[in-house]
DNA sequence: ACGTGCCAATAGCACGTGCTAGAGGGTCGT
DNA sequence: ACGACCCTCTAGCACGTGCTATTGGCACGT
């Protein structure tokens, strides 16, 4: 900046108004100091701007860059942040990056506020977090207390998954479950219920959510004596195993047995897997994270809200009559 | 750092000693300021330290959050960059957010060199980047020049496929082939040419880097009259399609025909999948392009390098005798 | 000629940290 | 008892930017 103000013989202050966009320079000025500013390839510097401004305008993200769901929801976030005037903070962990190491670099960046991500992939308990820093939790296994907390509604796609596949006609519905994952004994007890309610008796084959456990899980399903005529898989990536389960077997989908998973994540659009799922739309999830946060980093200090995103049903060729 | 000063009673600098571990405070400070520092929830501003410091020992990565192999990436540099001491701006590109808006974010963090991913997923061609920050392009499509560049050596990984298959008395082998995509034109050049000298003509179907075209491909090779025994997708994902349009049509796998992928992803070590592929060890990619990214940060100025990292043949059970 | 008002541009401090230079108070040797 | 030394701690500037307060210059009215 200092360089763009002797190079036109100007003060650093005029420089700093046009470059903010700020009124009372000239547009003669305005347009020289653009020049100048192109020709010597500056921008400005991000650090210096964040430790002068009274607000940081940042908000941090932990998350996994394992999970292509969290990847989805991070891009998501980064354009709502974006509509807002805020910028985020990634703070991705992994294997060799501990949570804690993630963490600790993002409470030097002047976060505002901070959402945890966590989806299937289950996520430790978040501890060592300040008190001075508001948490958002996004999709995880339940946070301890008192933060807020948005995620889809679970039980409503799994009614949504029961209903169409008992409007089918099916009777033995089979559920391969998440296990001891994340959100998994949520989405066990939805379809047992659902199932009751609609006078069926539930079926669960413990899994995990993986493309092996659904695979096992299937194997085993198929293997009874009185094989179901649908399966429920607890998520997408579950059901691409019972997919290929099925194909080594023989058994043709939907003609023998349906099949359904859950998260409407890109396998499910694959032509030759063509899931029947529930589309939990990341947009609607990474918006109301955000709004969430954006009200705290504002000062807001209303109840933790609770915010359940409503799934909607997407119909494919994995599921028909019975 | 004001505040633990004045809460023990020492100066300011004292603290700031300690917590950068320099010498000079003795024992029993460090024991007081760190107890304090914990107290307190007292984390460094990055923003100031920045500011600071002549270096920043900061470099850029631009990346898509989409490509799972370059998500995978992003976190092997990460523990890479860690272990020299060197921090990471994360710059992701996507749908939502352009490139360009992404690569001004990163040069506002004054990043000391900028790392370029690009799996094959294609990427618009690199412009409005500076001339005053060293760039690394690691696995993309040929840089225009006098760029480091590092990436697999496509050649030599089918290289090692096309000599498993045709030791395995293999002889009519198709690719299906990456089509358009970045990397594609030399994947197929190699298996031509590895083909043609082990004696055998190649047969290439051109299709594209997805399962679905994956998919197509391979529906249209086994309709052909005299339909080949072994097929080498252009990567994983569209092995995965190749794999499925096998098992739809219940031709064994590798009973009938062999299948090989190119990534070692994910994917491939399904249980169920179990594909035969190359492994294009992401930490050697990461190693590499950091060690060049470093090397420029540090004021080389050597030749541009042109790394390969020479791939490992994984054989699993996707592939067997002719 | 002199004040009034406005527009354009400048002066200077503050943000939180790292680093160089220096200050204070002990211990030791003579 | 006095200086030389070491060990520990402190003073103060700099980094690049945003913002508040202030200055300079011009046109206008009296």
């Amino acid at each position: 900046m200092h360089d763009i103000a002797e190079h036109l013989g100007v003060s650093r202050q005029l420089v700093s108004l046009v470059l903010r966009d700020a009124e009372g320079p000239s547009e003669e000025s305005r347009r020289r100091v653009r020049a100048a500013a192109q020709e010597l390839g500056y921008h400005p510097d991000q650090s210096a701007r964040l430790l002068r401004g009274r607000r940081s305008h940042r908000l941090g993200v932990l998350f996994s860059m394992k999970e292509p769901f969290e990847a989805d929801l991070v891009e998501r976030l980064l354009t709502a942040a974006a509509a807002r005037g805020y910028s985020l903070a990634l703070g991705p962990h992994g294997p060799s990056r501990p949570q804690a190491g993630a963490l600790a670099e993002l409470l030097g960046q002047r976060i505002e506020a901070l959402l945890v991500l966590s989806g299937d992939s289950g996520l430790d308990t978040i501890d060592g977090l300040p008190d001075t820093v508001p948490l958002v939790q996004l999709g995880g296994p339940a946070a301890g207390d008192g933060h807020d907390d948005v995620r889809a509604d679970d039980a409503a796609g799994f009614a949504l998954l029961v209903d169409h596949l008992v409007d089918l006609g099916h009777r033995r519905i089979a559920h391969v479950s998440g296990g001891s994952g994340p959100n998994a004994a949520a989405r066990r007890t939805a379809y047992a219920q659902q199932m009751r309610s609609r006078g069926l008796s539930p079926d669960t084959v413990e899994a995990a959510y993986t493309e092996e456990a659904g695979y096992r899980a299937a194997v085993q399903l198929l293997d009874r004596e009185a094989s179901p005529t649908a399966i429920m898989a607890a998520n997408d990536r579950c059901a691409v195993g019972v997919m290929a389960a099925l194909a080594s077997r023989g058994v043709a989908v939907p003609g023998r047995v349906s099949v359904t998973g859950f998260d409407d994540s890109s396998v499910a659009s694959w032509p030759f897997m063509d899931l029947t799922t529930v589309d939990v739309d990341p947009s609607a999830l990474a918006e109301a994270a955000l709004e969430a946060a954006v009200y705290r980093a504002g000062g807001g200090t209303g109840a933790p809200a609770a915010e359940r995103v409503v799934p909607r049903l997407v119909v494919r060729s994995s599921t028909g009559p019975a």
